[in-house]
DNA sequence: GTCTATAGCGCGATAGAC
DNA sequence: GTCTATCGCGCTATAGAC
């Protein structure tokens, strides 16, 4: 048992510092465009001072993601007990995580599919929607129709705040509408006239 | 007027080997991934002869992606001129354009964007959807809401044919399913039953 | 039109002082 | 915990022979 000395107190903060600017980075203009370099500069430290904080460029994305992964496993783990929550509520509980976890999770998410997939990661740290929470969403139907409308929903809200410049509207405006679409989609929401 | 020389025949055939397997790279693993020495290595040429056919990485990119601007450009020529087509017309146009240019550029398109946003492209070579064309599609609704829709119509039926492999169905089939589901998403498709 | 060889650079990562 | 300095590698791209 041994008495620690007091820890440097700018420690986590440089550590915190890192992860927002290299998801920033990563989520703007991709993993690979990204280098150490630039995440050092935004960050205001040295290249190797990442290395302290991290062990690898792949480190940080483990790191990004780790939240998320967290947030996606508890979901898929209720949406999937019995006895199963309804479409709705797992709609719904999508569409809340859309909105904890941020725009920029899922920016990164959307446009670095490729090098998620390819990193070193371990078999735990996977971060696609597994089938069995579309069948969820689905249900009690099993079509292909189906299925790809679960699909279709599930990607509408995540991809639905990468267009907020755009469409001019908040955040909280456009998920909550497409939440809705999103419902009509599954044949779940009240169904308005045309 | 000079009398041309006959034409070394492997050189067209070279080309076009090249393009082939550098989407197929691009497509799968991503531009930035994708090394030219691993393109040469695929189509069986050396680095030096990539550099014969095309002036650098990105003019492989330009080359590849040249039919699909193309079309693009004309179906919103078209989709956007008096008279209007109707949605409906319009939303069958992007899906047979999907058909015809395959699933593997719209993959490279999908997983891409940030790439295509930063290369050195001219002006004219754009790949993305102008928003006169959701627009059209919306038409004549122009809420927020309507916007919305019309985004989530063309998103669903570019990345339709992504997940052919994990849904085991057929490329046509799973083009057909969300066509009908996007149409019904706009509301201008038959309105089945639940 | 294709090759071998290489220039030139920026990358991820590490060593070791402070 | 942060720094300066550097290693070794693989990348895009080019020179020049055939």
């Amino acid at each position: 048992m041994t008495i620690e000395a007091p820890q440097n107190q700018t420690g986590r903060d440089t550590r915190r510092r890192i992860s927002e600017h290299a998801l920033e980075l990563f989520a703007r203009n991709g993993y690979d465009a990204t280098s150490m370099r630039e995440i050092a500069e935004a960050a205001g430290v040295t290249k190797a001072s990442l290395y302290y904080h991290f062990k690898s460029k792949a480190d940080i994305v483990i790191s990004l993601m780790e939240s998320y992964r967290l947030q996606l496993e508890d979901l898929v783990r209720w949406a999937t007990r019995d006895p199963r929550p309804t479409p709705r509520e797992i709609l719904h509980a999508i569409a809340e995580s859309v909105r904890s976890q941020g725009v920029e999770v899922f920016r990164f998410l959307l446009t670095n599919r490729q090098v998620l997939r390819d990193l070193p990661l371990e078999e735990t740290h996977r971060y696609d929607i597994p089938e069995s929470l579309y069948e969820a969403l689905a249900y009690p139907e099993t079509s292909l129709e189906w299925r790809i409308r679960a699909q279709i929903a599930v990607q509408s809200l995540h991809s639905s705040l990468l267009v907020t410049q755009e469409l001019g509207a908040s955040e909280a405006e456009i998920l909550a509408t497409t939440l809705a679409i999103s419902e009509e989609i599954l044949r779940i929401g009240p169904v308005t006239q045309q």
